[in-house]
RNA sequence: GGCGACAUAGCCAAGCGGUAAGGCGUGGGUCUGCAACACCCUGAUCACCGGUUCAAAUCCGGUUGUCGCCUCCA
């Protein structure tokens, strides 16, 4: 049984999804007028470990998440380029793919572009203001925010307190709104940017309604989950409640998740402060798996510091799992197809313990932190209990378990097959010889010169091990 | 001003009523020609004060501190 925390009622609840065996989950994806930063990594990071824990699970997961690719600060990007704000989008969608393959980061089902359903938006607001929730005023079109009973339901904000609380902005004039906490479905069209025509003028869709859209036409007008960061609570979130309910009727969300803060020295991330990281740069440093499991060893609903030092630990601690698994590898390779000892049957069963561990911990609410503790418990467990004495059947499943855990976080630790130049191989070849001849001057400066090229030994009972820094 | 979150060893971080997981780092050892890997040993009474309870890091109240949302933002 899965347990989720749900933003909307603060409290963890048993996972029933909406049809049996199924998950409709949508998540919020990056506007695309730059490389995305680290802080965009995390949401994405922990909705892709949760669709990874629901599909081990057994379940069939629908994963919408969309790319915003019309907005201010992208048309601002294409004016600065002298370039189409379409050009900005495709090339920034390209780099985020990128990105998100460097961290293992699975492909969503769909990933629908705002640029592509405004027709349905152009639908859904007209439906808003035939059943009174939205109305058009000089061809900007506003939702009617207190005709909707329960606004405020998930952040838990009643509409007083927002009203004092935008009291500047009724003072800087948007006197056209019927109330200052209406928002805008659909915007006029300004010189130089971007429209499409619309019963209202020509314009552009405002950016909330995008995700109501686009949720409702890829996974239905109820969806089981729908993620995104904690500052899109309010409004974002708020405001798509509002207009998908407001037009369907239904129950949008059963679910609601959403990730805490990454920040950089306790403060949020942001270009003013100079503490901004893309994740193009980090992968520039380090190898982005790394990024992935230093984000997973917290809860994700925890705020998250980051720095190049918590980054080194992270990635001193992959490397033990990496280790750990490679040497069951190398294991494997000398090991002879027997039968498995009374004993080693019986260690399988302890190892049961730690999948078991794992697993509740991602039962409560993802708790990828302490199930990555079940890894390390794995991997102490295999470090002691295993060798290339053992039968091939005990090391491969010791080895499978591993693997299988790994992949659920998203984390890659079996390394892909590399081809040896036939000169490392000369090279590892005439150091063992230097070794037996006790030449070990020769020895270390072999090793070094293959440490150059990246290639790190090292010598085992069962012969050279090596791998790739 | 309104709403909310958090405070656990040098660092990161689980635990959320029964007497402190895991990782990194440090120091000491074992293994090894050396190195690397691995293994063993090494560390906290949980911001502070008060309360509830047989029992609290875990519940309640207060204090202090940090952070976030209320405006584009993951």
């Amino acid at each position: 049984m899965i347990k989720i925390y749900n933003t909307e009622t603060k409290r963890k609840e048993e996972f029933v999804p909406i049809e049996e065996g199924k998950v409709r989950m949508y998540v919020c994806g990056p506007t695309v007028y730059n490389f995305i930063h680290i802080g965009n990594a995390r949401p994405m990071i922990v909705f892709d470990t949760v669709r990874r824990y629901f599909e081990y699970k057994g379940y069939d997961v629908n994963f919408v998440s969309n790319f915003t690719d019309v907005d201010d600060k992208i048309i601002k990007k294409a004016i600065e380029e002298g370039v189409s704000a379409d050009e900005i989008s495709q090339r920034y969608i390209a780099e985020c793919k990128k990105d998100m393959a460097g961290m293992n980061i699975k492909p969503a089902t769909t990933h629908p572009l705002a640029t592509q359903e405004i027709d349905g938006m152009i639908e859904m607001i007209s439906d808003l203001i035939e059943k009174g929730y939205a109305y058009p005023v000089n061809g900007t079109v506003y939702f009617r925010t207190r005709k909707f009973d329960s606004y405020g339901k998930l952040s838990h904000k009643n509409l007083d307190d927002l009203r004092a609380g935008n009291r500047t902005l009724l003072v800087s004039g948007e006197d056209e709104k019927e109330d200052p906490l209406d928002f805008v479905l659909w915007k006029p069209k300004k010189e130089g940017e971007p429209a499409w025509v619309s019963p209202w003028g020509e314009g552009r869709p405002g950016w909330h309604i995008e995700c109501s859209v686009m949720s409702k036409k890829y996974l239905g007008e109820q969806i089981d989950i729908h993620g995104g960061g904690e500052d899109l609570v309010f409004p974002h979130h708020e405001n798509e409640i509002a207009q998908s309910e407001a037009c369907c009727g239904k129950v949008f969300t059963r679910y609601w998740m959403h990730n805490a803060f990454l920040n950089i020295d306790n403060k949020k991330m942001s270009k003013s402060l100079g503490n901004f990281f893309t994740v193009r740069e980090i992968s520039e440093k380090y190898d982005l798996q790394i990024l992935r499991f230093f984000m997973l060893q917290a809860h994700y609903r925890s705020p998250l510091n980051f720095s190049a030092e918590l980054m080194e630990a992270s990635k001193n601690s992959l490397d033990r799992i990496v280790t750990a698994a490679e040497n069951l590898k190398h294991f494997i390779g000398n090991s002879a197809e027997k039968e498995m000892t009374a004993e080693e049957t019986a260690s399988l069963e302890e190892v049961k313990a730690f999948v078991q561990k794992f697993e509740e911990a991602m039962d409560d609410d993802f708790n990828t932190a302490d199930a990555i503790s079940a890894v390390f418990e794995l991997v102490k467990y295999a470090n002691t209990h295993a060798s290339a004495d053992n039968a091939k059947s005990y090391l491969e499943t010791l080895r499978k378990t591993l693997t299988d855990l790994c992949d659920i976080l998203g984390v890659i630790v079996e390394k892909e097959e590399e081809l040896l130049d036939a000169d490392i191989e000369n090279l590892i070849a005439e150091r063992q010889a230097a070794r037996k001849a006790k030449d070990f001057a020769r020895a270390d400066e072999i090793r070094n010169e293959l440490l150059e090229k990246g290639i790190i030994l090292k010598d085992t009972r069962e012969g050279v091990q090596w791998k790739r820094a």
